[in-house]
DNA sequence: GTCGTAGTACGTCGCCTGTCAAACTACGAG
DNA sequence: CTCGTAGTTTGACAGGCGACGTACTACGAC
């Protein structure tokens, strides 16, 4: 329900904002949803170990822009990410604060669980 | 080896097995998926404070039988519990062993934030 | 201004998922 | 053996989701 940004004048660098569900409305499943999909889960790990913000352009997933666009607002709209227009790019952060907040250790927990997967995956198949 | 009921041994008391994933062979994204659906949330969490084995009919989901199996079903065929025929009965058990030492603390985060959204919504509506 | 780049919106397609009802199987109790 | 209870199977249905292409908008560079 209503993307659309309306006429807010919100401190972004740009004049496009974007709404971001508030702390308190993050909901488990969403955001356990959200990490389900291998797509948005690299999204998630790639976030997490570039450390700061990464234009959707620059993490890799092979697919077309629009689905891209797709995975970016379900992480976004769950709560996990959080995303910026700066200039022609939009910047898409890692919510760590308000995640590791309302759901201690869950964030990191996964994180190692799927780089533990990938280790034991990409080792003894 | 694993937790897997096999044949004779571990003994199914009954003569109907059910096919577990082996401990390698559970997948994040598919333990992830299991736990987004509210439904199976509530039985794992069930499961959980349970402490040990319940019957299906024993967990309270007010959906049809057929939906029951379905979603324990996709509970076992994630790796997330186990089922073995006891009598008239099918018995469920976390395989909290088996997920903690391939996703280390992963359950307990889950379980936790589970219950504390639970408390957040009940209380500070 | 024009152009290229980054991302969005929309419509679509196929598949997967959650739900149900109804008919069925497996077991224990009597 | 008969009956009731527990769970399965099958088939159906609606809705959601991931993928796509195309047309569009917003911005910076020139």
């Amino acid at each position: 329900m209503s993307t659309q940004p309306s006429t807010s004048a919100t401190a972004a660098p740009s004049g496009r904002t974007l709404e971001h569900p508030d702390r308190s409305a993050i909901r488990l499943e969403a955001v356990l949803h959200a990490l389900s999909d291998p797509m948005r889960l690299r999204v998630v790990r790639a976030l997490a170990s570039h450390g700061s913000e990464m234009a959707c352009s620059d993490v890799e997933l092979d697919v077309s822009k629009s689905t891209c666009t797709h995975h970016f607002r379900v992480l976004r709209e769950a709560g996990v990410i959080s995303q910026i227009y700066r200039g022609t790019s939009k910047m898409n952060g890692l919510r760590r604060a308000d995640l590791d907040m309302i759901f201690p250790g869950l964030l990191d927990s996964v994180l190692a669980a799927a780089e533990g997967e990938e280790r034991r995956l990409g080792t003894a198949r």
